[in-house]
DNA sequence: CACCGTAATTATGAATGCAAAACCTTATTT
DNA sequence: AAATAAGGTTTTGCATTCATAATTACGGTG
């Protein structure tokens, strides 16, 4: 019997985990100076692993490095926002398109089958939230380049920084089923630049929909 | 006299740049270990600012955390260098869309300079390079995305891995020159799909070469 | 009362110390 | 001879300690 890893991993790295939560919800606001001694102390920790999450959060963009101050939880204003939406809906729409392109008929299925779980979770908002993310994930996925894969987490990480502007606004639920549809569509059609355009378009109704 | 800033960046990201450059040169060949001990003494400081780095580096793409038996160089497959590649085409091509759009007159005569310089530098291969580098940057720059250009940094440095990959071959340059002519006319045609088309194809192009 | 300079406090950045895990060598057993 | 177990060595991961920069508190001066 395997000893079923005791270390999961690093603690630095679960303690970057503990800490993206928190500047998620926003118990760490965008702009507010991190206490690093305070922060040790509640978990428990010294200030070596804590520093080195930091680091890592900074080269994400999560957090600001000021020389000498220590550690600033970043703010992303109108324009960060709309950027990064941006580079996503880039980097999502071409992963449409490869999929459209290259993925196997079982990978297919798999998201329709995804799709279809979305499609009866309509009624209760955040299970439709969840499989709505489960099907992005899985399309970047079967796209299979593992660089864009965490390109996008990070993107996506930023875009919760503002936790009002999540990436599917609840008034859109319908909507956005519509369009997932469509993008399945093109998909199963094999048609690449129908695929890439649709899932732009999605993100394009995000977008307007979160201003 | 202001006391011109004796401690220009933290210790972390110069010894994060220091390292870059040994993993560009092959002086740290993909795939080996890193030593810390070694390294800490070498560069006469402590392993603590260098396992800052190291998890910087890590989050970059350049190295790879091996739990409890340290820091690898990433060593880039053909497949990785080539996915690599189709992120940046993306970013840089949808960045030259934007340019086209939006940039100003003062700033599209900026690239008209570089290109100009480039055009004169064909002669002499590293010059070329290096105007051709600032182009590119240039050009991102004026797009004004700052996650973009982030992400298209850390890509470049992880295409920078194989030092046999370069971005732009030797044997291309004057392909390479007319190809950014083409950019730069439908920059100034203020064509954004055009550009974006060219863009792309240049990248298209050095791909290709590169293999 | 405002302003400035200095001392005390606090926080950061980096070095050092230490326990445990991984690794390597060697010897023992089958 | 191959496999393996034991012991010692190295290296990692984290805690602790220390020096210095930054901030705050305070008191004197105009």
């Amino acid at each position: 019997m395997p000893p079923l890893t005791l270390t999961p991993r690093a603690l630095y790295e679960e303690v970057a985990e503990r800490l993206r939560e928190r500047i998620f919800s926003s118990q760490l606001a965008p702009g507010s100076w991190i206490d690093e001694t305070r922060l040790a102390e509640e978990y428990g920790i010294s200030r070596t692993p804590l520093r080195e999450a930091l680091k890592v959060l900074a080269t994400e963009g999560l957090v600001t490095m000021k020389m000498r101050r220590g550690a600033y939880v970043t703010e992303v204003n109108a324009k960060d926002q709309s950027d990064v939406y941006h580079l996503l809906s880039l980097l999502e729409s071409d992963a449409a398109g490869v999929v459209a392109s290259r993925a196997s008929a079982r990978e297919l299925q798999d998201l329709q089958d995804i799709h279809a779980e979305l499609a009866s979770a309509v009624g209760e908002t955040s299970a439709f939230f969840a499989v709505n993310e489960r099907f992005h994930m899985r399309l970047l996925e079967i796209a299979d380049n593992r660089w864009r894969d965490q390109l996008c987490a990070d993107l996506r990480k930023v875009m919760k920084l503002n936790r009002h502007n999540s990436l599917l606004k609840a008034g859109r639920i319908q909507e956005s089923l519509r369009e997932h549809q469509a993008i399945m569509d093109a998909l199963l059609a094999r048609d690449a630049a129908l695929a890439t355009q649709r899932m732009r378009e999605h993100f394009s109704g995000g977008l307007e929909a979160a201003a």
